[in-house]
DNA sequence: ATAAATGCAAATAGTTTGCATGCCC
DNA sequence: GGGCATGCAAACTATTTGCATTTAT
């Protein structure tokens, strides 16, 4: 039994349901490996269960983040996109063609450990977002 | 002529105006040194510019982003703040009782360092904001 | 004078909430 | 069966836009 579904049992005894929108949208998110938006979400999820509202998009999500089977970043524009919460990682996001690419959450710990010993604070961030130029977009800046 | 004004003076010899409410919200921002939210921002206003509207403060904000005079971060909850550009630096937020501490941005610099030499991205990330735990808060769970 | 910026009002986008019904355990 | 979750509709918040008017240069 792998970690997604040690956590779906251990969310059903603590009296949470496993609902068909719940798994769906766990199901969409795991399939995409990408971060969606509450909208994308919705769309692909209408496609399985035709009478699922945006309302319930929202609730999920709020859900799944707080039980910690799915991670919620913010990307440019202010708006939140959920992810599935299989490893930790950040993102390096191309502000010209939107291109993102992942870093593994290790390449942080040294700096947590900076800010840790300078600033007392416990550091907690996960999931940050960083924005750059990927290389191709670099190349086409200077044409 | 210090570097706000030379701006401002770039600013008008490109076309560009420097009504009172650019310069409110300037003021405002300046005078705070902190990231205020839209409606922060607003309220401030109103109190100098009483006939100022909202739609005239996200307005302004947004172009005096584009024109680098005002910068934009993302913190919790989705909303975006905003803060006079006066140096870089970064931000470190207690998630419990939401006290800010900032960062000198060269604490990243070698991170920024990492990314490009392995991704090849050239990484133009201004305004990160970290969350964790401030010593206080720290202390207060661990009773 | 004239083009840029503002105020007003309405539209839009994103998200949340109350309540009756449905359905997982 | 009982209580958690959903669907529906409406409310709410944050933000954007069109247009007539004002105003900085």
């Amino acid at each position: 039994m792998d970690k997604i579904n040690i956590t779906l049992a251990r969310l059903r005894s603590q009296g949470y349901r496993l609902t068909p929108q719940r798994l769906t949208i766990l199901h969409i998110l795991s399939e995409s490996g990408d971060h969606l938006t509450p909208l994308e979400i919705y769309l692909k999820a209408r496609q399985a269960l035709p009478g699922i509202t945006e309302a319930t998009i929202y609730r999920t999500l709020n859900f799944l983040t707080e039980k910690e089977l799915v991670l919620a970043a913010h990307i440019g524009s202010g708006q939140l996109v959920y992810e599935i919460a299989e490893h930790d990682h950040d993102h390096l996001i191309c502000r010209a063609c939107g291109k993102t690419h992942e870093i593994d959450h290790i390449a942080l710990k040294s700096l947590y450990e900076y800010f840790e010993s300078t600033t007392g604070y416990q550091i907690d961030s996960v999931h940050q977002t960083f924005f750059g130029l990927c290389p191709e977009c670099q190349k086409k800046n200077n044409l």
